[in-house]
DNA sequence: TAGATTGTTAATCGATTAACAATC
DNA sequence: TAGATTGTTAATCGATTAACAATC
């Protein structure tokens, strides 16, 4: 089988279309053309094009892109169309904001669990969600089948939470502590980490002030 | 004059380094090689010693390099020396956990202000800082010779705080906020978008489960 | 029909990786 | 000296961009 796997550059702008979409949709325009999207998300067409390629859209020339079939296209490419249960463990700063997003639903998320190890937090309300005893997470995974792990918790004790995860079956973690996991073949990661984007800001900003 | 910029990956895997320096330094360790970097990170040692040329450090035959002056280029290389004060606007679930981020001192910021609209929040004190009305950022800001702003508001006040921070004279705008922001060219900017990293890992979860 | 827009194939660009000489 | 490791030059790989034919 031939690798016409989707760049990830191209996975990465995928949620800037959905985003877009759903605004066209909520205007009740029927099509979407690269040049539109072109303008609105300072992208060039044929990168645009090239990127609907992967989700499987056929356009119309002239039109554009129907864009109800688009926008399901792109749920079904990301997997959004339901979204997927996931537990969430560190319920510290980092933590309680991700559980009270709102928007996670119509990103494929919806944390249905939290945890914690601090006695004062376990059985706290937060955002609504009950806070869990880590304890409880292995069962409770299996049980109700979670596949996706979010761990917001120190550095020092994430590869602990990613093992617990890993064993409670859970098959997916996004992790926001920065350190590298090791987790099975099988466990897909995520790695989230600010200092990536501030470096590039710091070097941005350094340049901008030193070329004055 | 010829286009020696460091490359973007180069800058993102920076920051990394720098954490296992300071690991070695807290250790003792006189040197460092790019055989044991690749072991503790991951990556490959010729992209390695690469991404070490971008920050002018010379090493050592046999040795590798030493991990004082490495760690020095590092940080003066991302302007890390001396935390750049910055303001943050929005003290909601994500302003808030910034706010509270121990970190972020040695990664060369300095939140020294707290901004909300809201009345009930003005005034409150979160994590140490008192929240500011929003109508102070400007002047604050030139007073305080301000350079970096970080946007935490809901996406449609996003590109009116841009604009009360580019009349403030701040220069880089680290963006938490899901929208393109128009920003004059001398400003730059930093996207920060949590549902990129989602798609990835729905993405690599749906491979995962399909491929089962 | 004319023209805008798609989709495909080829060219370019930039980053990663490989090969190897230099060096302590 | 021998060997590990750096630094440089060249090769490869993958993503972006360009060119252009197809089509409604």
């Amino acid at each position: 089988m031939k690798n016409l796997q989707t760049p990830l550059p191209t996975i990465k702008r995928i949620p800037a279309y959905l985003k877009l979409l759903n605004e066209f949709e909520n205007n009740e325009e029927e099509w979407i053309s690269t040049t539109m999207i072109s303008e609105r998300l300072n992208l060039k067409p044929i990168q645009i094009r090239k990127d609907m390629a992967f989700t499987g859209i056929i356009g119309q020339p002239k039109k554009g892109y129907p864009v109800k079939e688009l926008k399901n296209k792109i749920l079904t490419f990301l997997g959004w169309n339901n979204a997927t249960d996931a537990f969430l463990v560190g319920c510290g700063g980092l933590g309680s904001a991700l559980l009270g997003y709102k928007g996670f639903e119509t990103h494929g998320l919806n944390i249905v669990g939290a945890f914690d190890s601090n006695p004062d937090k376990i059985g706290s309300l937060i955002h609504g969600k009950t806070v869990m005893d880590i304890s409880k997470l292995g069962d409770l995974a299996k049980r109700m089948f979670v596949k996706i792990g979010i761990i917001t918790v120190p550095e020092k004790y994430a590869q602990q939470i990613a093992d617990l995860m890993v064993e409670a079956g859970i098959k997916a973690i996004w992790n926001f502590a920065p350190v590298k996991l090791n987790l099975p073949n099988d466990v897909c990661l995520q790695m989230e980490d600010l200092s990536e984007g501030l470096a590039v800001l710091s070097v941005k900003l350094k340049h901008a002030i030193g070329e004055e």
